[in-house]
DNA sequence: TCTGGGGTCCTAGGACCC
DNA sequence: TCTGGGGTCCTAGGACCC
């Protein structure tokens, strides 16, 4: 989708842990802080300004930053923050796509008339995130989705960076491939070994080069982002696809044969299978997860016959997953066990063979009440059945 | 003394269907 | 009855993101 002009805003909290907890209490602020116990899940600039990253354990970011003040995260405070964060972008425009707690896109393209240029709109935005929520956050704005989140990023903290329409190529060449929205270690030690070092050299490559290098799909996706193409539009109400929780053991041996590892197991699926309730979400696939001594992990799954958000019947069959991991959870020593469901609200997904074809079209009604019958108030369509499916929404299992 | 908890998307093979 | 092209679903793993 190209457009006449930079029409796309990613909006993106600084810090946003760590932020509100510096701006819930005066004490902390200058301070390097890190929120979280023995890994950082997030840390102020001036902890930055020490080497500390997110994600650091904590005997790394001890030795970096002796004296930072270290703050039990308080997942509530920053959800209401970000509830209210997302309600000045629902104010911008109706078209918000959030990509997590702290983080969203703005389609701004059609409020010209109403509310001004791109830029007007996003250094309000600024402002009024500042006024009504008192946090930092930086915007990026530009034509694709891509540059407008990859100009935030240049542009934290606190900033506004502007790339227009004739300067795309001129920022984006210098950047370092790690600036590429889905370049991680990985993808960054394969282009780095080949001398490959800015998205410019990325851009230099033939694609048929790039795909050789990083598979297809990746391949064609840097060779696009890298000349700039980058077509995805802003989408509204994305649904969360899957649900899980998980839980770390630690390496010390306790507390690890299975009744034990079970009984974490079943608080996980509890918890999970609440949330989906309160979030009216029925789900088919049930994950385990495991991660092992040598951090190696494997993923078990099983697709239910129909979603559900049964406490019980998720148990279930995380339980015989378990069960069926036990050998190697014996022999590898476990250190994580999680638990997900997927496939969610795919339950008008379940396809049933009929006993008819297309030849034997006069007996439709009668599998369609077959159907309807067996399977309670489903809603099965002729279409679907001509096709010798049918598709049909189980009744909700009680709790 | 390399690690938290929550997610997304892609790949690939096998089974099965039309 | 056999073959083949085209497609979906399921499972497992991998890379990446915040």
């Amino acid at each position: 989708m190209l457009r006449d002009g930079a029409t796309i805003l990613h909006a993106d909290l600084d810090a946003f842990y760590a932020s509100v907890e510096q701006r819930d209490n005066p004490r902390l602020r200058g301070l390097p802080v890190i929120v979280g116990g023995g890994v950082a899940l997030s840390c102020s600039y001036e902890a930055r300004a020490f080497g500390v990253r997110g994600g650091m354990g904590a005997g790394q970011w001890r030795k970096l930053c002796p004296g930072a003040v270290v703050v039990s995260p308080r997942i509530s405070a920053y959800s209401e923050a970000s509830k209210a964060v997302f309600e000045v972008f629902d104010d911008t425009t109706p078209l918000v796509e959030g990509i997590s707690i702290d983080e969203a896109f703005l389609d701004v393209g059609g409020l010209r008339r109403v509310s001004g240029t791109p830029i007007e709109i996003a250094a309000r935005l600024r402002a009024a995130v500042r006024a009504k929520v008192d946090l930092p956050i930086t915007v990026g704005v530009a034509r694709t989705k891509f540059l407008a989140k990859v100009a935030s990023g240049v542009g934290k903290p606190d900033g506004l960076l502007v790339v227009e329409p004739d300067e795309e190529l001129a920022f984006l060449h210098p950047l370092p491939v790690e600036r590429l929205w889905g370049v991680g270690p990985v993808t960054s030690r394969k282009l780095r070994d080949r001398g490959i070092d800015t998205v410019g050299q990325v851009a230099g490559l033939a694609q048929e080069s790039l795909v050789a290098m990083l598979g297809g799909h990746w391949g064609r996706h840097l060779h696009a982002l890298a000349h700039n193409r980058d077509p995805r539009p802003v989408t509204v109400g994305r649904r969360r696809r899957s649900i899980g929780a998980q839980h770390a053991l630690g390496f010390a041996p306790a507390g690890k044969d299975l009744a034990s590892i079970e009984a974490t197991l079943f608080g996980l699926v509890d918890r999970v299978a609440r949330r989906m309730r309160s979030a009216g979400r029925v789900g088919r696939t049930v994950v385990l997860r495991l991660r092992f001594d040598d951090s190696s992990r494997a993923t078990r799954s099983h697709t239910l016959p129909r979603a559900t958000s049964h406490t019980e019947t998720i148990a279930v069959a995380a339980s015989r997953l378990l069960a069926a991991a036990q050998p190697m959870i014996e022999q590898q020593g476990i250190t994580l066990v999680g638990v997900a469901v997927a496939n969610l609200d795919r339950d008008g997904a379940v396809q049933l063979r009929l006993p008819f074809n297309r030849h034997t079209g006069g007996e439709l009604d009668a599998a369609l009440d077959d159907v309807r019958e067996r399977f309670g108030s489903a809603s099965v369509t002729r279409a679907a059945l001509l096709g010798r499916r049918a598709a049909f929404s189980p009744p909700m299992l009680p709790d």
